[in-house]
DNA sequence: AAAAAAAATTAATCCAGGTTAAGTTTTTAA
DNA sequence: TTAAAAACTTAACCTGGATTAATTTTTTTT
């Protein structure tokens, strides 16, 4: 783990902002003696640090606390495929099998904290809330995929960005995690453009459309939606299947 | 539940050629009194029937038996997007609220066995064990869909199609349902190109250049592998990163 | 503060796959 | 057994976004 910066603070559970949201309320929850919220070993990175990569094995279950986790994985090809950004509250890092190789890579984009939660098949073998917690939680990133899925399939440039910008904002919203209109958002256009399947210069050319036409506004890693109509109108509602 | 015509008898799990793999493992090794293997509701559905559809409530957890279904979801501009197959041993109907709306259809492609499995969060917060298969389903699922995702996102149709056919009969093949290089197969090129964003019309063009350069060959509801070599390297060896 | 690296921008050209518009064949229903 | 519907096939043309190739701006490192 010689890639973590750890600030050595136990966790601090009762006063996390993530506490009452998915996974976290379950662990919260149990009425296990075995675990305690006040051990929650916290994990610190700085931005462009890689949690794990592609191949890696014995990987952490993690949720974020704070900060934007993207998962990217490069194909032999060399074609790199943006899957997801991780935002606070969400799991990262659970898979068919425990300790198998890691299909994705993990990097933080901005400095960000996650904290470590037990990741034995013996652990949740007694915690079925929690174990109940981890199908939802997949059941939730499923959803998303398919929705990136049924956004990328058939869709153009102008609706994929729409539907992307959209969907981030929403997630963020949810957590409170917006000023008006406006976000966080450290996505280069490159990032973007491997999220969807675009280039970068088609997804550069298609912002700045967006920005023209006062629809959408990325300056200086912020996200400002300028007309939200519009950009609903484009993303077609898609984003509201989405998880909770 | 009018779409079905149950077969009434009652599950033989004992002797279903499913048991030992993945959910269905699971709930015959649980120690549980409460579930009585001998007690699995069947249900016969046949072709072109919907199991549910997008949109409806409280639907039911199963396990395809044997038969084939398709996951289907029409946007509000009416396009259509296929999510996936699920193939016989796989699990359908799982999702984040377990009463909550469906986000797709389900339809059986041909006439198709399907099994009832328990569905509440009651029964799985006293089942550990199959707390956490729903939770490796949910991943198994995630995985596919995302490579499907990265599959189709920066991709070429040639590709696209290599690898759906290389990763269906990869599928197939690990439950010894192929037939040499030739698999079942009843997705129209409709389907297909609703699931790698092509239109029919590129889609039919493609398979026709396959034909003729002896890569592939769709006949008759029946697919063949002629040249796995070739169709492997267009593929890029994708789907070996898929679940077990 | 200067140098180097990364990210964003702009323009010109090109092509994979979409669109439109017929067919033809196969399957299903009457 | 025939009629109707669904699925498949083929061809001509067109466009959204890829490719190639610079240049400029911003960010990071020294």
């Amino acid at each position: 783990m010689m890639f973590f910066r750890s600030n050595g603070s136990t966790g601090l559970c009762y006063s996390c902002p993530n506490r009452h949201f998915r996974f976290c309320k379950s662990l919260l929850n149990g009425s296990s003696a075995e675990f305690d919220a006040h051990a929650v070993k916290n994990i610190a990175v700085i931005a462009k640090q890689y949690l794990y990569r592609q191949g890696d094995m014995n990987n952490e279950l993690l949720v974020l606390r704070e900060g934007w986790v993207m998962l990217t994985r490069v194909s032999d090809d060399g074609k790199r495929q943006v899957f997801r950004s991780v935002l606070p509250g969400e799991l990262l890092g659970f898979q068919q099998h425990f300790h198998g190789p890691a299909i994705y890579s993990a990097i933080a984009l901005v400095d960000s904290v996650l904290c470590k939660v037990p990741n034995s098949v013996e652990y949740y073998s007694t915690q079925p809330e929690l174990a109940l917690s981890l199908a939802t939680s997949e059941a939730c990133d499923k959803m998303l995929t398919e929705m990136y899925l049924g956004n990328i399939t058939h869709r153009k440039a102008r609706e994929r960005i729409a539907f992307m910008a959209l969907e981030i904002y929403h997630r963020l919203m949810l957590r409170g995690l917006n000023n008006e209109y406006t976000i966080q958002f450290p996505l280069k256009q490159e990032d973007i453009a491997d999220t969807l399947g675009l280039t970068t210069i088609h997804v550069n050319r298609t912002l700045h459309a967006f920005r023209d036409e006062g629809v959408l506004q990325i300056h200086k890693h912020q996200l400002t939606i300028l007309d939200y109509e519009v950009l609903y109108a484009l993303a077609g509602s898609r984003f509201e299947f989405g998880p909770i």
